[in-house]
This record gives structure tokens, C-alpha cells and sequence, in this order.
DNA sequence: CTGAAAGCGCTTACAG
DNA sequence: CTGAAAGCGCTTACAG
């Protein structure tokens, strides 16, 4: 009932050759006749022939598979990431192997142990952080990483994310212009340079513009987080007429519970998120947003993994991608 | 720069043994020393060093690799599912080759072809079918299949689904039992069986209660389709005050549509789904909803899956997990 | 261009 | 229990 497994052996005595011609007839870059090259093709054919990636992988030290981590994958932006970057490396003739992490050094280093064993040819993270010991082994080991959507000052290691300064400076002036004064922000985590980046443009915006915050708290990525912080915010003596909030996935929750309170949002309270994922565009939240262009994001990831993959001494490289503020109802032009 | 890759060789020379000592340290179940087992470790940790498991897949035909194949990452239940199954199997020693696979003929055959010469030891397939020839296929290389949130019928596969029959049922009788005569249904896709299920057992619930369904309208698991469906419904000369929605995914843009034409959900028109979704429970949407056990799930397909691996022998099996309706304020239970 | 041979890092009979 | 040896399916110098 199981097929037996067809190898270069059985292909080469069909088709009259060496076990080395069939090899070379596979890999790219190798010389074979062309008569060679028909008689294996057509031997290989008949056979369904087809080479073995692990035996390959073994005696080349390329094995053609990219470790991809993950976290948050219930924040819509990972698994729209995800996908994207999945089908681009595919196309590439690259396999991804999917690690999901709790976003835990202990965690990470784990994951990171396995990936080196399976002699991944490279490693993308998304979301997560990497001490720098991590940072130093997977350098050691020559196997290039790539940070997606987060930085990690001063380790070296190449990293793909928006213009998160400049991202939360676009939020700044957009809210003043409309007219408000009372702004609050409910940040990231401090501990996420994404976070840190976004709320410094967004302060430092306020400021040239001769406001200040009148509310700053962490909202850790988290929905329940977020939304304890909004109750406080919007609960106290003179709340803010908008907020600012890090990314989309908690500025849902903002909004479910300024609702919750009776306020109408885009009107009592204006609300503005970060990331522009497939749900802020949906009729229940039609959220203001910063957008992060997924697709440009994830070519440059993919290009920048790819060239140090190809030449490990390149030097890493920090890529921001510009993205446009996308203005829906919960945070109008104008008050 | 560059640590050399440390080799059982290297580990033997300095615990003084042989290289195959090494190896049967390192293999469960093969036998050694206690002596033995003390310096073979003792060497190791100095050297860091970590059985290759390309090498050691090779020679086993075992890689420890699952292939998972997944499609609609957008639908939040997907992800979801993602992530546990991903935790579930690296919990046991698995890694986790995703792809994520256009729901194409085409697509999935190139995807199996990946994975068949990756030798993964099972594949998992979410939300995608297999035609009969690529299920002959991976049959014929011995590599098990359990399917996912999909059934095949006829194709002896193994498969993990909820009771979508049954589910369907109880949406009706909840419907039915709320006063509304007037109840419409947005399929998922008649080429799944389980939108087919659902659909059969909604039907046949309306019928033994002597209702017959308003409308009929396939959503193709698309937004836009199923918006659209919304549209014609709610525009018609009687307009249901029930729709019953294939999945949670359509029931957020049927919900998005029905408010777009001035209903109030929950009052106006009563709107149920299918999945339970993290963002079903959330304040916007507040979808009620019948529960896909998703751990349950997880663990019955892990389960399966690693059974089929251990005995190839094993007869494929069908399960269905029960899930609760759960009531929210989409559609109360009554009008 | 091509074949014989070595070797990638392991596991596993085979003898002791 | 243990070592020497064969072999998993390939790639790649090495000679022709």
C-alpha cells in the first residue's frame, strides 16, 4: 500500500547515469548535458521522482525553512501578517515554521533553542522582543533575524516597522487641529519600543503645538488593561475629549466601554487607534487610525531576511515604513 | 564568529565512548549505562551540545514536523485555532509547518506535494477540503490526515467538528421558541459540509416546529457576500426578523449591514451566528452565537492526529463535539 | 560534462 | 551494556 520513496539511486538506474548526474540535473547551478538533463527529467518524471529537502538541508546547511514567531495572535494585525508573510517566503521557496510564543523571555529562548536545531536559515519575529544574549546567539550561529513590528535599540539586529514617531506626531496634530485640548493617550507597554516611539511622537507633537497629555497610561497591549484605563480616564473629574490609544486591538475595547458609559464616540469622546486592521474599517467601530502598511512592511522583511540570508556579513538595517492617518467617524476633522 | 556546530563525534572524544553511546543517550529507549549516561551528559552540557534532528529524521523517517494548512485567517476563529494547536503539539515534542493555502484545488495540491517531501508525520488541514486523488495520495505515503473544522464525506478521513447538525437545530428551536415566524438563513458554502450541516439541521429544526425558513442565501464565508445577502433580505416586501449566519465571521457584516439600513439588532432583527469568537462576547457586536469548543476541539484533533501517527494502522474517526448556544443581545430569547 | 568516492550527523542491527 | 560498521539520501570536491 506505501509508495517506497523514489531517491536519486533509483532515477539514475532508470535513466542510464551516475547518482551525481541525477544530483546535478537538481541543483540549480550545477552542469549537466542536455541529454543528460532529458534522460534524468524523463526517468525523474516516470518515477515521480522528486529530491529530498532534509537530505539536502543536511550537507548544504540551508534548509530552506525561515522560523517565524508569533505573539497576540488575537490582535487581528498578527495573523493578517502572518498570512501575508507566509505567502511571500512560499513564493521564494522558503517553509515556514511557526512558532507560537508567549511573549516571555523563558518562552522565547525555548523556541529560539528549537529553531536553531531544525538549522533554520533565518528567523522573523513578530511582536516579540529578544534579550540580547538571544540576540548574541543567533548571531553566533550566523542565522540572521529580522524584528517585525519592533525595535530593539542598540542590539544590531535588523528590524521592519512604521514611522512610529512620526505616526503618533500625526496623531497629535490631527487631534489639536479638530479642536481638542483634553487629550489623553493609553500607550502600548513601555517595555515595546513600538510603544515607546509612538507615544514619544505623540507627546513631543502636543508639546510643539502647546499642549500637554492629560492623561498617560500603559494599556500593556491588553483589552481588559485598556479598558480599566479608559473607566478611569473618562470616569474622573475633567475627562478627555479624545484619546489616543496604541493600537487598534485595545482601541476597540476603548470604545465597548466608553459605550458602556453612555458615550457616544466621534462625538462625546473621540478615539483614535493604531495599525488600521481589516476590523477598524467594519460599521461596529469605524475607528480613526493610524495606518501601518502591511504589504510594504512585509516585502521589506522578506527582502531584508533574504539579502542577509544570501550575504550574512550585510549589515542589519532599521526600515520604517511611512503610513497615512486614516480619519473614519470615531475621531472626526472637527469637533 | 561562527560557533561550529558541536556533533555527537565531538561529545563522544570527550566523554571517552563511542559515538553510538552518544546516540543511544540522546534516544529514548535505547539502553546505557548509568556511568555511561553521566558523562555522555556531563560532555554534552559542556559542549552544548543538541542531537540534529534533520539528521536524526533521515535515518528515522520521522521529522516530528505537523503540517498545518490553514486558509481565512481573517475569520478570528482561525488564529484562534492556530495558536492552541501550535501550543498544543510543541507541548509534545511537534514543530509546526504552516501553510496558509489559497481554498484552491491547485493551491492545496502544490501545499500537500511541500509537505510530503518535507516528510512531516501528519498533516492537519483547517477549513480547506482535499479532493479525493490528494487524500489517495498522502494515504498512499502513510501520512495521517485529520481534518479541522471541515468533514470529507466519503474519503475516510479523520475529522474534528462540532455538532453542526445539532447546532443548527438549536438555533432553530431558540428562534422558533423567541416567537419569530419569519427567519431567514445565511448559509456558509454548500461545498462545505459543515455549512451544509448546519444549514440541514436549521432546516429541519424549523420544520419540526412547522416553520419554513424566509430566505435562503449562500454567504461563501465572505463579508461582502454575505452583507449583500443582509441587503436583498432585509429589503424584501416581508422582511425577516431572524437571521440565522453560517459563522460568526458573516454575522459581524450582516449585523454591520442591518444597522447601515437603520435596524437596531436584538430588536428590530434578531441575528445569530455560528463560531463564538473572541469578538462575539465583545460590547459592538454582542452576538449570540452557538459555541465551537475550541480547546475541546484542539484537543481531540492533537489527540487523533498523534494516535494515527503512533499506529498507521488505526481506523480514521469522525468527531463531533457539542457546544451551548450562547445568548447575548443580538437575539434574545424572546422578541 | 561525468563517475567514483567521501561525507553531512545521525540510528540501528550486529557482534561481542 | 557497548563499539565498529553500515546506511539514510543527498552534494561536492576530485579526477578524468
Amino acid at each position: 500500500m506505501l509508495e517506497a520513496k523514489v531517491t536519486s539511486q533509483d532515477v539514475a538506474r532508470l535513466a542510464g547515469v551516475s547518482q551525481s548526474a541525477v544530483s546535478r540535473v537538481f541543483t540549480p547551478g550545477a552542469s549537466a548535458s542536455k541529454a543528460t538533463i532529458a534522460k534524468v527529467r524523463a526517468a525523474a518524471e516516470q518515477l515521480g521522482y522528486r529530491p529530498n529537502p532534509l537530505a539536502r538541508a543536511m550537507i548544504t546547511g540551508k534548509s530552506r525553512i525561515i522560523g517565524l514567531v508569533v505573539a497576540y495572535l488575537d490582535n487581528q494585525f498578527y495573523p493578517a501578517a502572518l498570512e501575508r508573510l507566509s505567502n511571500a517566503l512560499q513564493d521564494k521557496g522558503y517553509h515556514i515554521l511557526v512558532f507560537t510564543a508567549a511573549n516571555s523571555q523563558d518562552g522565547i529562548e525555548r523556541v529560539i533553542n528549537d529553531l536553531m536545531d531544525y538549522q533554520v536559515d533565518g528567523i522573523i519575529t513578530a511582536s516579540v522582543a529578544m534579550s540580547s544574549d538571544l540576540t548574541a546567539r543567533c548571531a553566533g550561529a550566523g542565522i540572521p533575524v529580522v524584528l517585525f513590528n519592533r525595535g530593539q535599540p542598540g542590539a544590531g539586529l535588523s528590524s521592519v516597522t512604521s514611522a512610529n514617531v512620526e505616526g503618533g506626531r500625526k496623531v497629535a496634530r490631527f487631534l489639536v487641529g479638530a479642536g481638542h485640548s483634553q487629550i489623553a493617550h493609553i500607550a502600548g507597554w513601555q517595555g515595546a519600543l513600538t510603544g515607546r516611539d509612538r507615544q514619544r511622537g505623540f507627546v513631543e507633537g502636543l508639546a510643539d503645538l502647546g499642549v500637554e497629555a492629560c492623561g498617560l497610561i500603559d494599556g500593556m497591549y491588553d483589552r481588559d488593561t485598556a479598558a480599566a484605563a479608559a473607566r478611569v480616564l473618562l470616569d474622573g473629574a475633567a475627562p478627555p475629549t479624545a484619546i489616543f490609544v496604541g493600537n487598534d486591538h485595545m482601541a476597540f475595547a476603548v470604545i465597548d466601554q466608553a459605550r458602556a458609559m453612555g458615550r457616544v464616540v466621534g462625538r462625546d469622546v473621540a478615539i483614535v487607534g493604531y495599525d488600521d486592521v481589516p476590523l477598524a474599517a467594519w460599521g461596529a467601530y469605524d475607528l480613526t487610525t493610524v495606518r501601518q502598511p502591511l504589504n510594504r512592511m512585509v516585502e521589506a522583511t522578506v527582502e531584508t531576511l533574504l539579502a542577509q540570508i544570501a550575504d550574512p556579513a550585510r549589515a542589519s538595517q532599521q526600515i520604517e515604513i511611512d503610513g497615512p492617518l486614516v480619519v473614519r467617524t470615531s475621531a472626526r476633522g472637527e469637533i
